[in-house]
DNA sequence: AGCGCTTAATTGCATATGCAATTAGAGAGG
DNA sequence: CCTCTCTAATTGCATATGCAATTAAGCGCT
């Protein structure tokens, strides 16, 4: 833990006082400005610098790690937590991760690839009131071979500058953005749609079978970052999610 | 607040005391014991009851606040929360609900109704080892008189007996279920699937056209209490839901 | 009856204190 | 160098205490 770490933690003077450490300190992760494995200061430490008692850094800290922003354990401290790979239901964020534990060989194939101002339909879809650059991608996803889902993406350039040299040799773009940007919030949207012509056949099936559409927007804080849309064949694949009158359980 | 309220209040021994306290109130809550609208004792009463301090007793009411499910007032006190009619994505419970929610007029007709040994398909979607009395139960569901969602119920008898005397006259068996039957768990499944012949017919869709599948199973503890299938015609619906890196926001 | 003031019940927040549990790391001993 | 032991850092839990904020309900006055 070094000085420039515990110096960062700033509160704010709004509402309760343990609730401006919480959120002080999951700004911070929520920034990047503490990647996941950074070792977060020690109950005492914070205590001293932001001049609160122990139990009130306490509250704070056990708060972020029931929300499973950190770990806690004793003796050894408190580090930020690794967001999980994917949670429950639609929250698939890795197709290879996804294809894997199903216990199929995962690979990918770059179809096309357009780097340039975005056309009409992408700015409808971030909402945004002007043309921006963007990189555009069509990528199809294998699981044994078999195609497994039709990946159309746009990624933001300006917010993610780096995208703009990148091949995805390596990864898809999917999982190169999770390493490689930052992101706060997303949206996805779930339909049912026909397949087209030219969808049916990368994907192998018939024209006109039902496939499920995953539409997903992603920013960090208001910045863009990437909206991407997802076909599923329909008949092999379903989405499964596990809920309680009050939530999640 | 009663004396045989209060006194439902039992610790089981296991773990912290905080939690102890914590779930000896939320099992209440879900089974049903302290429905929603009861008045929960106030902390000096629960302190006394249970032999712990104010601060313990305050923790474990706090965390079941912040789950949702009570809600706390100071000097009016603490009461048990309505579930939320809807919360996200999935979770939409109430039919006519979400079609006045869209902003259309709802009605529904019982198509057709079938009570007494549930047939095998049945038995695996509940997955159950042997037949179950069952209401079976066909429904579709307007939107200003446009047919929005196609339902398929069968309701476990043993769980809910009242459902074998329903005529669902006055709300569709969702709602009904709703109000006179508890559940703890749900799980859905989503797809896409081409419309049958006579699901296109009811739906006056084309057949063959993509639709949205959800299935849903509910349990009261263990036990079954209703599954569901629910086809929407494809291109008019879409689920959305929200989220950031480390869970719902 | 109605209006305004006061009281007190209840939750919310913060602190100080003490002890328990866990375990990384230092140090002792071979 | 290896292993064992012990220490101390760190989190976890519970209590006691005090004060602040909110507001339902009672009380008194007209």
């Amino acid at each position: 833990m070094s000085a420039s770490q515990i110096d960062a933690v700033a509160l704010d003077g709004a509402g309760p006082l343990y609730d401006q450490i919480r959120r002080a300190i999951r700004d911070l992760i929520l920034n990047g400005a503490w990647p996941p494995g950074t070792v977060v200061p020690p109950e005492h430490a914070l205590m001293e610098r932001l001049g609160a008692s122990r139990m009130t850094v306490h509250r704070a800290l056990g708060q972020l790690a029931r929300e499973g922003l950190i770990t806690r354990r004793r003796r050894s401290g408190t580090i930020v937590a690794s967001p999980p790979a994917s949670h429950a239901m639609l929250d698939i964020l890795s197709i290879p991760e996804e294809v894997r534990g199903l216990g199929h060989e995962y690979s990918y194939r770059i179809l096309a690839r357009r780097d340039g101002r975005a056309q009409r339909p992408v700015v409808a879809l971030f909402e945004l009131g002007r043309a921006v650059e963007v990189v555009h991608l069509t990528v199809l996803h294998f699981a044994d071979g078999v195609p497994h889902v039709l990946e159309e993406r746009v990624i933001h350039l300006a917010t993610v500058p780096a995208a703009g040299q990148e091949q995805f040799a390596a990864m898809p773009p999917g999982d190169w953005l999770l390493q490689n940007s930052l992101w706060s919030q997303a949206e996805h949207a779930i339909s049912a749609v026909a397949a087209e012509t030219d969808q049916a056949q990368l994907l192998a099936i018939g024209e006109g079978e039902p496939c499920l559409l995953v539409e997903r927007r992603t920013w960090n804080q208001r910045e863009p970052v990437t909206a991407v849309r997802l076909l599923y064949p329909g008949g092999r694949h379903r989405f499964i999610g596990r809920f309680g009158p009050y939530g999640k359980v």
